[in-house]
DNA sequence: CTATCATTCAAACTATCGATTGAATGATCT
DNA sequence: AGATCATTCAATCGATAGTTTGAATGATAG
């Protein structure tokens, strides 16, 4: 190669912010990390088509964001390691602290409201020992299935109303749900509080979590 | 808008993300990371034009990572905050971590050879309170002129080999650049060894330096 | 060894990005 | 107030990215 060392070095790096610079990629790393997925998984949770999906996930592999093994005929691909998580995470932190238009969005799903600060997942795994809370994984059922925080219950938006008069009214109601770019848990959050309950946000989601080293249960399959 | 927020604020991460997947805007941010600059220093020190440069600054600006202030009339940038270092610093990590591509460009230049670890700069400091190391700034002397640790010599790669006699032989020689992006550590130490030197690199650059609070040395001008 | 099926490739199209040129802005300085 | 000059804008071009469609691959299962 003609070019220099320190462009061809700049060109590297700059494959693996591409590699995160469009939505449906984010996306598919969302779901990536809850854990390793199928190409046809992968591509019904997030809306594309599985040859697009196939794309964009070669695009992640090339970048070393993620990798994949075989199964069978399925492929499977799974986030490298820690570092991909965190690089997630950093780059939702820079945006929220940065860009007013996060803060506004951000501020419409809460309806307008002040949403308490996120309890940190130490506070989170102390009140659960103790049982001053009540823990709420706010994913669809599938998710939850394949792990979920122990001590969880698990109700989707829509079934959030239903599930309201069985919720001790004194009780703090913590809720998570994927992670890093997840908005389940701040609807949630608005929507408990609507109805004049003392909730609040999980610091992180299941990702974070599990990458603290905290026990993750996983229904019998 | 008629999009879901959550796709908005994906677009809103993936903005920051974009900022970052272009080689000149890195190496903006590499020039930023050392201090602020006016868009005419930043044009001349990345090889671009006036007019190109200002609209990268501008890319940069909208996703939220760097902010300009004005001062007479030139337009100086500099980096938001430290977390925009960290991004970049991240990026570096996990292509060096997961890409072949980054792993054959830095060994070609160390010139094939083995280096050495490099040095961290806790370390490095108790090492200059000491006086058993020799510090190189391997920057351009602007660059130096405009703040350095204390007790470093500078030598461009160009000046090193005529300053290699006065080195003292057996003390080692701990060499250091701009940070995350900048290759000419790695090639002075390459350079120096050739040379039967005891050399190694800095862990960082001057940025991480400086964010560490450790003292920088700037030239009366 | 062949059929099957999940995944990947290839080609086409549209949209967007990056570089260049030359003109316009707008804050300062006299 | 007008001249100056650093910066930004606007328009253009070529190159690249993203989506869709349909065909090709290639590992498994029978």
């Amino acid at each position: 190669m003609s070019i220099s060392p320190k462009l061809a070095l700049l060109e590297e790096y700059a494959l693996v912010a591409r590699a995160l610079s469009a939505p449906a990629r984010l996306s598919l790393l969302e779901q990536l990390a809850q854990g390793e997925r199928g190409v046809e998984a992968l591509a019904g949770k997030t809306g594309l088509t599985i040859a697009n999906c196939s794309q964009h996930l070669q695009q992640l592999r090339r970048s070393g964001l993620v990798t994949s093994r075989r199964d069978g005929k399925a492929v499977i691909y799974r986030l490298t390691d820690a570092k991909t998580l965190e690089l997630m995470d950093l780059l939702r932190i820079v945006a929220e602290r940065n860009l007013a238009q996060v803060e506004r969005i951000l501020r419409g799903l809460s309806g307008g409201e002040d949403a308490p600060e996120p309890l940190s997942r130490a506070d989170l795994a102390a009140r659960l020992a103790d049982g001053s809370v009540t823990l709420l994984d706010v994913r669809p059922a599938d998710e939850y299935a394949a792990g979920h925080i122990p001590g969880a219950l698990n109700a989707t938006l829509a079934q959030l109303e239903q599930i309201l008069p069985t919720l001790a009214p004194d009780t703090e109601i913590v809720a998570y749900c994927r992670g890093p770019y997840c908005v389940y848990a701040h609807q949630a959050v608005a929507t408990l509080r609507r109805h004049g309950l003392n909730a609040r946000r999980l610091d992180g989601g299941l990702p974070e979590w599990r990458e603290d080293g905290r026990p993750v249960l996983i229904d019998a399959g």
